[in-house]
DNA sequence: CTAAGTGCAAATGTTTTGCAGAATC
DNA sequence: GATTCTGCAAAACATTTGCACTTAG
């Protein structure tokens, strides 16, 4: 069992706990099963993506394409069209809806957890816990329902926000 | 412990389980703590969503209102004005989010539960399970989280829409 | 009366789509 | 070489907003 963060043996440079092969090397094989094409777009794009573990949405996706990858960037509608397309693949999935935009986040590679968000800061704090997993298992065999997958965004404040500025005694306003 | 599903002793004449005072009353006091009005259009659209427990979008309540109300009709605007408000009043919940659109039901007066989505017929599934809010508090309490609500969908096929259609052997299309 | 609410039409902001040229297999 | 992709600009769509008029308190 590993628990490492260190990339394992495998078939590319990065392949980290879980995949039996890397990113792109799915996405090829997912885009050939249906007679599609691997583009450098497409590479672009899978690489940008899984080079860090962060929540992100189309625009921020963009921005970082467009600051790291030198200033070659991929067109709007093609983030857009790629993002299904890793969708469904299984690559990325979306987790949860911030300000009407979809924030996505890897499904490969990665164990399967949850969210917290803080409706203050915005942050995102993951956690996993396997018993959820198992009473909708249940539930599902009862109501003879398929699962395919679900999203559970739990909406409140986090600890930093919960409390009001306390730890910043010294420049107190006093008006 | 109530199971009814009868008008229980109450303020008003519409006052199901849980309710300490009907909707529209609740409402009121809700806008009243804000400074804000009772209007002829609010009641309206109060007393159309809960006419009936039924899951709903802003499209389907102004044909809803359209339908039944005579023609008497409110504004698309004051619609999507409302739900905000209602949302905030704690009257109603979104729910799921389906096509773009957001779903929402009752959040007043009824067992809090999820849904099982199913992806093929659209179809939404409730349940209740008290082991995943327990779940849920116990992971909050470890990281501070203030838990104010949450959504969890659960995707995937329905019963029905999980087998191909093979109660109907009668026509078949031999062609 | 005065502040708040409504309806209308126009605006917003994200995501989708049609199409001509570019690129992959 | 044919089919699939991309980028662009325009479209689609649910939801929001500005404003003049109406209405609740």
């Amino acid at each position: 069992m590993t628990v490492a963060t260190a990339p394992e043996a495998a078939s590319d440079s990065l392949t980290p706990i879980g995949m039996a092969v890397a990113p792109l090397e799915r996405y090829r094989e997912f885009l050939a099963s249906k007679g599609q094409r691997m583009t450098s777009e497409r590479t672009i794009i899978v690489e940008e993506i899984f080079s860090t573990h962060e929540h992100f949405d189309a625009d921020e996706l963009i921005a970082r394409l467009t600051r790291v990858r030198g200033g070659r960037r991929v067109s709007r509608s093609t983030i857009y069209r790629n993002l299904s397309l890793l969708e469904e693949a299984g690559l990325i999935r979306k987790v949860v809806r911030k300000d009407d935009r979809e924030i996505f986040e890897h499904d490969y590679g990665y164990p399967k957890h949850d969210h917290l968000v803080c409706r203050q800061c915005g942050n995102l704090i993951e956690f996993h816990n396997e018993a959820i997993n198992e009473v909708l298992v249940e539930i599902a065999r009862q109501r003879g329902f398929r699962i395919e997958g679900h999203r559970l965004e739990v909406q409140g404040l986090c600890d930093s926000c919960c409390r009001p500025p306390q730890s910043r005694p010294k420049k107190l306003n006093l008006l």
